[in-house]
DNA sequence: TTGTAGGCGTTATCAC
DNA sequence: GTGATAACGCCTACAA
């Protein structure tokens, strides 16, 4: 074990500029290109640059630029091709933009609260994604002056709408309204009487709006019964399914058992999960029962399974560049971009006369 | 615009001690626990804290720690569930061990070199995977003595090997000698006569040593034809079937279109690309034509794709673990760790007795 | 065109 | 127990 106090082994400036026989301002000056310096000066400090290997420490920079030159992203988990596509189009925004993107996840790990306001501490703005801390700890980040935008959850403010100063998030969200209203007409439209909305509502902002609209969307043409999910994974969903089928607690009322004529799932992967148990137990999809999902993530067009689309690299797109106009100082009023979505129609939710 | 040259609005520490009417050093032995301090001064210091709504700014605490407390992962492009997976388990391991993680992707962005520099001169250490960037500027990084662990890529000298200081990096990859061969003889057992390996050696370490061991272990079992596909996703896919069945280049030797007995995908994107336009063909898999991939992603269990499973998670985890080791000075000699991988057989690679 | 020096926010070593 | 104060690496008025 060794232990060297300086930051790995790099020159500094100051190597630079007695290598070079300047002062360490004209280093910067060439480094940066901030101010004109003589042609003979510019090249000693070049050729010592690369000499030396010299790259400016971010840390020195930082401080005295006042800036982190870098954006957070946090994350209730990472699992599944939403949040990497999402991170995707995010990485590729803040890289454009010239700051480095500090990903975390919160799932399963102790003291989220701290977590996000350490981050919060060593960025410039925050990007938070749907259910990761609540509003509190992202009412505490802005308030410490680092903007947020909210990332498939509705916008967060600072302190009590009366009160001075109070900030509001910028939001970034897709289209949950539209697209579960559409899906209703297009549910009924199959002759759908009886649906279970196999979910968890309370998770995810997204999956709550998706539930209200469809709730309302249906009410008087059909039941509705909303069935708790707990978890985003396959295994969510096979479990779903065999909570209905075999029966939930105990003194379930018998009516609650009974197979629908579809499950709507809150995501693709518990749609996929109950397509698989069904296939196990031998029940014909559509026939028997019908299915659906939502994200459109690759095994979805495997699966033949009817899902929403959501435009999810943009969806980071957005955000970042959101965060980067506050970062800039933009003042303008809070904005709360709706991304469209679209559905995508598969052999899972019901015969179509034009099947192929 | 604003622009406020302070980072955020946070207050600092002369602030708290200020307040407190103590000093700053006083207020760092509270908020660090490295010294006793009398209990009535550290309730007004604590007291002033949560008023202040103080929180150490970062960049201080790094200048003055001599560490970013942060690591790197760069990986080519974040494109698929692999990467994904990748990314969780780092994350996971990371945060565990309380660094930040910041993630870079060089996938078609201009100057990758100064990218990765860049990001090298602020973390503590850097993950490169696969074909991110070449040897040289991974050299150049662990010249300027930030750790290296290179992941699904060969390990990297930081110099000529009789040079005095030359470090060389800690690896982590996947097992693909042994899959490779143990597929080899499945193949062979299924009576493959004609193979065609359809994928970009030139892009992927991994690739390059699976080709290598299945053209070694089919020799003289087998004819091999390597096919080149361009990119990693399921179009590649589509393109390397159709380039196979509609003929390649104008002047290409007959033999070279002829449908193999199987094509060996060089990841399952591809293989699923191969799966699709064989199916709009009236190509039946695997009776005309047998398929594999590489990865197992979700949707392979759906198109009955068989595969090689990579322990994806595993491989960030094992990755942030070394990193850690080599940041807190750890000086063993350079470890280099191959995780164990296992074919996962499913309906594309041929009939099998036990066909449910 | 170039150099000097103070500041960015925190830690830690000395004295007291 | 506490308080000055010198780092840490860099930037940028202000002078020269």
């Amino acid at each position: 074990m060794t232990s060297t106090s300086r930051l790995g082994r790099g020159a500094t400036i100051y190597d630079v500029a007695a290598r070079a026989g300047v002062s360490v301002a004209t280093v910067s000056r060439v480094v940066r290109g901030t101010a004109p310096v003589a042609g003979s000066t510019q090249a000693r400090v070049l050729d010592a640059m690369s000499a030396l290997r010299f790259v400016p420490n971010r840390l020195g920079v930082s401080l005295a630029e006042g800036r982190h030159a870098a954006n957070g992203i946090v994350f209730p988990d990472l699992v599944g091709p939403y949040f990497a596509e999402v991170l995707i189009g995010y990485e590729a925004a803040a890289g454009e933009l010239d700051r480095s993107v500090i990903v975390m996840s919160t799932d399963g790990r102790p003291a989220p609260r701290d977590r996000v306001l350490a981050l919060a501490a060593r960025v410039d703005g925050l990007v938070v994604l749907g259910r990761t801390v609540d509003d509190g700890v992202v009412a505490e980040v802005m308030a410490r002056g680092v903007p947020v935008v909210t990332l498939a959850r509705t916008a967060v403010s600072s302190g009590p709408e009366q009160a001075a100063g109070v900030q509001v998030s910028d939001s970034v969200v897709a289209d949950n309204h539209g697209r579960a209203a559409e899906l209703a007409e297009h549910l009924l439209a199959h002759g759908v009487r009886d649906v279970v909305l196999l979910g968890d509502p309370e998770a995810s902002m997204d999956v709550a709006e998706r539930w209200t609209t469809l709730t309302t969307a249906l009410a008087g043409r059909a039941t509705v019964r909303p069935v708790p999910a707990h978890g985003f994974d396959v295994a969510a969903g096979v479990r779903g399914l065999a909570a209905l089928l075999d029966g939930g607690p105990r003194d379930a009322d018998p009516a609650d058992q009974r197979l629908p004529d579809i499950i709507v799932a809150h995501n693709d992967e518990v749609a996929l999960g109950v397509l698989q148990l069904a296939r196990q137990r031998g029940l014909h999809v559509p026939r028997d029962l019908a299915v659906t999902g939502w994200d459109d993530v690759m095994a979805a067009e495997w699966a033949g399974l009817t899902t929403v689309r959501q435009p999810m690299r943009l969806l980071g797109d957005r955000a970042a560049r959101l965060l980067d106009a506050r970062i800039r100082g933009d003042e303008a009023p809070p904005q709360h971009e709706v991304l469209p979505t679209r559905i995508v129609q598969r052999r899972t939710c019901g015969h179509h006369e034009e099947d192929r």
